[in-house]
DNA sequence: CTGTATCCATGGCGATACTG
DNA sequence: CAGTATCGCCATGGATACAG
């Protein structure tokens, strides 16, 4: 970790901050992820050791805590720690609002999909067994093709076909659904507009937004 | 610039802001820098090409605008930048609580002083010319001996003598006077302790703390 | 005053494989 | 599951000098 010799709290603060994917794995941590392989999932691209030795700087400074309980490594978040949820929402806002333009490369199907899992509102779903199937028609189909299974408060995510019914199916290309999860287009502008199209029963199109979670970040208001 | 690979925002953003020293070259841009060298007072030891890189990249991101005025060149906040504000500001509240540590090579004298130069409120002394004479105990004499002379509006900071008569004398540890102008500890008590001592008219010692600012952070409250 | 130009060393980081 | 180990590159950024 290398400093900036001033004694000013924006230096101090950043030479912790600034260090590469730093501001990542704390944003992972803010959103409640407590063990390693999970943390990975939010960081596909960052190497385990790199991974490994932040975190070990994070709890040098005291931001995390490590500790270990039923045998696995856990790590939480203590008060430091949790101060810095206001600096990770401001960056994400700031971010949102004026960083519109995304690469390919930022086009993770992977990431897409661990978030739209992981914000699944499951009470507004049918009771039993949904599968929603999801068609990325601008990627290999390697990446291209997730199914998305709920069963009662249970939420599970695929790259292969599961073999259950599924229920309807999603398409679009990956931008747009991307777009759609940040809050940069609608729902109904984007089904309205033919970008994307979802097949199934008739009440489908019009549960499928109220299915499936967002950022949250999309709520932020963009500049006119 | 580096990137993640990531849509989220806060990986967006922080491929911008998480190269080292933009964040300090935007604190100076956001309290009021504007032109190059005037940057670099904030930010000695940056390299000017390193500063110069960091300034188009800031431009290029829209952060800043580039202009000439009165043949000179000046960078001014956009609305992009203005918002970041809070960003700044946020790391700047966590760092003042969470990491009070200095090491030896964060007390940097001329930035201490170009602190308390840019914060004096004039309004607070006296009309005609008055000289606060400074003597840090703990680093060498060539930096260690500063003369603030305020005149009317008007104030200059030296780090030799100016000749002229000397209103009176402050002396610490240079970290001791980082400390109060920090917020890490309080005039009175520095005083009253002895780890500070004004030297001249009796009533000084009350002036002193009124007419010296502080860091803006020093009112945020430190953890328990 | 406002930068450029150049050079060089360092070490951060990416990639990959492997382990208790 | 939770990391280490190793390796090697190249880009970052520090230093210095110089220019319009």
């Amino acid at each position: 970790m290398s400093t900036y010799g001033q004694f000013c709290p924006v230096a101090k603060a950043m030479e912790v901050l600034d260090e590469r994917w730093t501001m990542l794995v704390l944003r992972e941590l803010l959103t409640g992820s407590r063990h390693f392989n999970e943390l990975r999932r939010g960081v596909p691209k960052m190497s385990p050791a790199l991974l490994s030795k932040r975190l070990r700087s994070l709890e040098r400074v005291g931001v995390i805590r490590r500790s270990e309980a039923d045998g696995r490594i856990r790590y939480t978040v203590t008060e430091c720690g949790e101060e810095l949820r206001p600096v990770v929402e401001a960056i994400g806002a700031w971010g949102v609002r004026w960083i519109g333009e995304l690469g390919e490369e930022d086009l993770d199907p992977h990431l897409l999909m661990w978030d739209v899992q992981r914000t699944v509102p499951v009470e507004a779903w049918p009771r039993g067994r949904t599968v929603l199937a999801f068609r990325f028609t601008d990627v290999e189909p390697k990446v291209g093709r997730w199914w998305l299974c709920v069963t009662g408060d249970e939420v599970d995510i695929c790259d292969y076909d599961p073999g259950y019914e599924v229920t309807g199916t999603i398409e679009s290309t990956l931008r747009t659904m991307v777009e759609i999860w940040r809050g940069d287009q609608g729902w109904t502008q984007a089904m309205r507009s033919g970008s994307v199209t979802v097949d199934g029963p008739r009440t489908l199109t019009r549960e499928v937004p109220r299915w499936l979670g967002q950022s949250t970040l999309a709520v932020v208001p963009r500049p006119a």
